[in-house]
DNA sequence: GTCTAATACATAATTCTCTTATGTAATTAG
DNA sequence: CTAATTACATAAGAGAATTATGTATTAGAC
């Protein structure tokens, strides 16, 4: 998998958002999605994801609820309250930022 | 000074543009600079920024121009050749960066 | 005339996050 | 039957910024 330096600092952010739409999710499911929604061009790498899902988790952002798919383990992450909140922060935050960004950079966005 | 988080990553590209769009600057002068861009959200720390400025020059991306002006050294930036190129590469892919992200977070930029 | 804020440079220790590498194992497709 | 995909996980190391600190000049307020 792929990713640019740019994705430091928007990785939380990302998988906020994906959950708050998408609901309970597990990791493999996460990095397809995003990969779609960017267009291939966010690969989220499993050495990323999988400490970001832990540390989120340890913070009562996230809650899990591990499932039994024939022999293999799958483990669904979603938002608890404080999570839910804590993502409409962060992407208003983002978005911000962005366009703030588009301020400093002086260019129109698409 | 403050800065957000996610500023990571999106340093140098800030740096180059500037000094792209405004020729010659001393670092005092590019804080002053990005912060008035952005309405003073972004605010460069020293820490993050001289550390920043000798690593380009360090690459050949940036030259420098020391001044005295009064008792006080003032040092110039500004790009080479190898910087202005590059300079336009960090941008575009800022702003394909950022394009990714707003359809990741399904947002519509101001 | 003196003190504070602003101007202007710089570096070091630490922290945080991600990359790269590695490991395990089940399932599906050719 | 074997390679690719699915699916989890962790550890070592790198890189970039934060926070803290240091030095020194100059301008403005009182």
């Amino acid at each position: 998998m792929h990713s640019p330096e740019l994705l430091k600092g928007t990785l939380q952010t990302i998988l906020l958002k994906v959950l708050k739409d998408h609901g309970k999710m597990y990791g493999y499911e996460i990095t397809m999605r995003v990969k779609e929604l960017s267009d291939r061009r966010l690969m989220l790498t499993e050495g990323a994801l999988y400490p970001a899902l832990h540390k989120l988790e340890a913070e009562g952002i996230l809650k899990t609820d591990t499932v039994m798919i024939g022999k293999r383990v799958r483990k669904y992450y979603s938002l608890t309250s404080t999570g839910r909140t804590l993502a409409k922060n962060r992407v208003d935050e983002l978005v911000d930022f962005i366009n703030t960004m588009s301020n400093v950079l002086q260019v129109k966005l698409a």
